[in-house]
DNA sequence: CGGAAAAGTTTCCTATAGTAAACATATGGC
DNA sequence: GCCATATGTTTACTATAGGAAACTTTTCCG
């Protein structure tokens, strides 16, 4: 097989020869592939919609018999027709393969929270959005934040809030202003780490909103 | 038939628009897009790792010819083919179904102190930066983590830490293996927060390295 | 209980995915 | 150059997915 592992002088991996190869596929240690009952789970979804086999026959263009076959695990759809499934029972592919087992884990999740009603603008300043439930055990409290406000004009009064913040820039440019420093502009990739019981404020100077990653420490609990 | 070899310059990324990345940071992920061209995708991952399709059949267990086919677009693999090639790939569905979009660009770095030049982190499959200096008093440590672990099988071991970690794929996208739960897919942008003290490893499922951001509690305290 | 219509399953056939092997085309010594 | 080997493609065949219709089961009216 293989032979072959180009000259390590350009591997990109930590010097895959082909004995590793070999004993990667001899060992087997792949059995991580989800079990995944695709079937079940459209089944799942079609009953959870009140809908027949027939209607999404309708919306897939699959036939009726092919359906039953699938949600019976009797054949393994192609990949073609997986793709009129998604689009027929209007999900996204994660949806398909993800079953209810939700990790332990929190996957980032919507939980917008606005901020500011926006005086001198249309819309709110700040729009938090949490990036993990069940806080209440957590240290910490990762958040994604958009920055609409343009000018520090926006602010009535400085954001401050015990504990530590950690920051990082997403998406465009900032510019925060601090109570006791001189404004710091901050752009793609950018970090900062402070004390966020000092007041703080953050401004948008690219050309959208901005969008910034803040993890701040817990201090209420524990 | 001479199909001008894919260029492995990686055409990338269809520019993303102002709408794309709004969708982005709505969902957090991205969404599923139709037209796309499996194989294509499936012969760029091939040819990134270096693989032949000798190697991907071994991986996968699927024919050399079939393999070959999927990758011109001759046929319309089987779902269960598609599983094969997400685990023999060590890749997620997701993953296999975007066009590689890689941009975000170099990160403007600022405050940077390095760590893992080879001395405190050896492991050649992680490299640390740290993103804040004078940690002695915070309650939090902040990093960039570039990634270039591609199997699983690069890692001897679980790593394992005491406390919590909150993590964000900045760039890429990986996987993330767990002592206790299924490997999870984190896309770019994706986010989860879960306790270091359960072993964890991370692999790269992009073509190039994944660039994750990890905030993680301190316990030592002081 | 009927009986009829609807929902789901199975049968049978056709279209096509998957495989092995032959073929074609690089690639690398010597 | 020449041969040997490796890699990718095409061919010929088998296995199986997809669809139409027959069949079975369920639902729901009277």
């Amino acid at each position: 097989m293989a032979a072959s592992a180009p000259d390590d002088s350009e591997a990109l991996m930590s010097t895959p020869t082909d004995k590793d190869a070999a004993v990667r596929i001899a060992s087997g240690r792949k059995p991580f592939v989800e079990p995944l009952k695709l079937g079940e789970r459209v089944k799942q979804i079609r009953l959870s919609n009140h809908w027949t086999l027939e209607d999404v026959s309708q919306r897939t263009g699959l036939a009726r018999s092919t359906l039953s076959k699938i949600e019976n695990e009797q054949i393994s759809p192609t990949f073609t027709a997986v793709q009129k499934l998604i689009s027929g029972l209007n999900i996204d592919l994660p949806q398909l393969l993800s079953p209810p087992k939700r990790q332990s884990g929190t996957l980032g999740r919507r939980d917008l929270t606005r901020v500011g009603d926006g005086k001198s603008h249309p819309t709110p300043t700040y729009e938090h959005e949490l990036l993990s439930w069940q806080l209440a055990q957590k240290r910490m409290i990762p958040f994604k934040t958009r920055v609409r406000a343009r000018s520090f004009d926006d602010f009535p009064d400085w954001v401050r809030h015990d504990g530590e913040e950690f920051l990082m820039v997403l998406e465009g440019s900032i510019q925060l202003y601090s109570e006791f420093y001189e404004p710091l502009a901050l752009g793609n990739g950018d970090s900062i780490y402070f004390d966020s019981d000092m007041g703080h404020a953050l401004v948008s100077t690219s050309e959208d909103d901005a969008v910034v990653l803040s993890v701040c420490t817990r201090t209420d609990t524990d």
